[in-house]
DNA sequence: TGATATAGTCAGTTCTGCTGACCAATCTGT
DNA sequence: ACAGATTGGTCAGCAGAACTGACTATATCA
């Protein structure tokens, strides 16, 4: 199977690190959590997000976000608190079960940056970071 | 906006590309095609495709696969014929319409490969298809 | 102060995928 | 040769995740 494009060379190694995580954090009991739910609750900051901020981040419309953001607030992940600055605004923040649950995911994305690193070898890994970072100036449109 | 992992850094560009394809499809005048339609009738073979064959490359079920060919073959790109082989099957084969809307998207798959070979390098991109197709022995559970 | 922009929600819809149940044809082992 | 298992495909029903459009409340700016 030769000549895959590039472009679904990289979905197929994205795909199945965002499989692992997904599997990983429901196996470890957080199985109300869906990917979508996941991919939102992982851009929450520190402080806080508003709604809007973390649609931006997932790329997605506010109103999904604002569903999104309800379902994890249903199950405990999160808690929308006013937000003191704006009184339009108000910041989601992680719960204390939503703080577990990110731990989990951080711990798979470490293992899953080590099997790779194991299996390409530490420079080669380096080097594909450093060209899809790279790549990144014309393929993402956003580029934080 | 520093250290994405590299499941996501992978994302951002195949999204991309995924998108690029598609808009530059539906701006050809075939605006009829969802994404998903687009992604199964780029299995179709030359000499027709079985239907449960295009749902195993495109990782979904036979269920979804044929609802999609449903799709597709009401919009006039593709048709089933039985086939002589197996009386059970029939092959998906591309219509007139069908060819016309892979020949536009194979040109755009060229020329977003273009478009990342000028900005990497050529050597950088080649290291990276063989980076990445090398993760595929980790990553590609169904790896034909 | 009035016009415009921003934060967020509500309602409704579309797209894409899934599971389960089923039928018809083919293949296999005795 | 034929009963049972497997394979190709469809039908029906449902769920998740996204979208657009319309709306309310607050903020900001000229």
């Amino acid at each position: 199977m030769a000549d895959l494009n590039s472009a679904l060379l990289m979905f197929i190694s994205a795909r199945s690190a965002e499989t692992r995580i997904h599997e990983a954090v429901s196996a470890a009991g957080y199985d109300d959590l869906s990917p979508a739910m996941g991919r939102i609750a992982a851009q929450i900051a520190e402080e806080g997000s508003r709604v809007t901020e973390l649609a931006d981040r997932a790329r997605i419309t506010k109103q999904s976000a604002s569903v999104l953001v309800d379902q994890l607030e249903r199950a405990g992940y999160v808690a929308r608190v006013p937000d003191p600055a704006d009184a339009r605004a108000k910041r989601v923040t992680l719960a204390p079960r939503g703080r577990e649950v990110q731990q989990v995911a951080r711990r798979v994305e470490r293992a899953i940056e080590r099997d790779w690193t194991r299996h390409l070898g530490a420079e080669r890994m380096r080097v594909l970071r450093e060209t899809l970072t790279d790549l990144r100036a014309i393929t993402d449109p956003y580029a934080d």
